[in-house]
DNA sequence: TAGCAATGTTAGCAGCGTAAACATAGTATA
DNA sequence: TATACTATGTTTACGCTGCTAACATTGCTA
């Protein structure tokens, strides 16, 4: 066993990251992943100052994956037309949110202040590019006011859709119609179809 | 000094409502909450079986807030279109979102698992009935399916963009054009008109 | 009035984030 | 090459946390 790591700070990294997804961010101690990483429970210090440094370079991570699969999403089929590339790049975005919970409420949990974290901050910001770029496809000569509001719109409902997905809470409307979460889950595609006329 | 409170539960629920929204439910203590209400520190412990217990109170009475607030905004005059109410609603929803932050957070984090607490989950659900009634009246003769849909997004929509709102991060455009979310935010209303077409 | 249930307190556990002091290893300089 | 310095690890300890167990007081009810 050397005493130096060489390679500790990744490897708490990822080890964070594993326990974040495992047991959700609340459940997850500092101690517990110096243990993963089979060191003392201070050696941590070293590399982050407090926790919360740690954990805001989970949650970078996980901003990261996200671009990825949204990158990749809309570059499934190079011949696709910007609106097949809005709805796949829709798609992955929920997928991920519900794939990877755990870590997408890390992400967007008020314990982690962007502000305090510029690389954060830039790295989430960077997510949303091919959506930006994506809805100026779609609607040619948009002004940059309306394209900044769709893209909000756009990313909140996505957003929102995440979250309300998860919550089990959803509107009553008559019960016989089967629950209005379950349509939107299994019919997504036309779903967002529909945004797009926001 | 009596030994016997009287109505300790009820000032608990309301220091910790209290304390909630001053600090956020992160940094939140039962001991900090008993201690408040003037109380030794498991006094709680006869009232509410875990922090979550009390947590979950605390959620209740946000969303019943919230609830009240969005049914008094419809309220407002009696004459006003279905339309009227509906913009009413939504600014409602958004000034409470970003009034009761910190209680909003707490409604929404996952810590609190509403299926544990089924009181919790009719409450939040009731948040929503005004607004499907009020989608109702706006689209007469929509089918259920689309009904649900229609209140989902738009309530994933709010949900977002509250989230949004004080998350800092936001798509990047041109950025002469100014920041796309304080144009929402100083236009809202017709951001909100302009979803009702979807 | 005796007994019981409800509701309070005190003491103490293990786990947490973090700071301070110390130990060891690698690197730059004399 | 010897020496100092810096980086990176460990040990110990502090105060805070949620929670349990044991005990104290009160109010209700038979």
């Amino acid at each position: 066993m050397k005493y130096h790591h060489g390679n500790l700070k990744e490897e708490l990294i990822s080890s964070a990251c594993k326990i974040c997804e495992a047991s959700g961010h609340d459940h997850m101690s500092l101690r517990s992943i110096a243990k993963e990483a089979s060191v003392s429970q201070t050696a941590p210090y070293r590399h982050f100052k407090t926790k919360e440094c740690l954990l805001a370079e989970v949650s970078k991570r996980g901003f990261e994956e996200l671009t990825e699969r949204l990158t990749a999403a809309t570059k499934k089929e190079s011949k696709a037309t910007a609106k097949d590339r809005f709805l796949e790049m829709g798609l992955a975005y929920l997928e991920f949110g519900l794939e990877k919970r755990k870590t997408y409420d890390l992400m967007h949990s008020p314990i982690i202040d962007k502000v305090e974290f510029p690389e954060l901050l830039d790295t989430a910001t960077g997510a949303f590019e091919e959506l930006v770029q994506i809805l100026k496809e779609l609607f040619p000569g948009i002004s940059e006011d309306s394209l900044g509001k769709k893209c909000i719109k756009f990313w909140a409902m996505m957003h929102g859709l995440v979250g309300l997905l998860d919550m089990k809470i959803e509107p009553e409307t008559d019960t016989n119609a089967g629950s209005a979460m379950s349509i939107v889950k299994d019919d997504f595609r036309s779903f967002l179809e529909e945004s797009l006329e926001i």
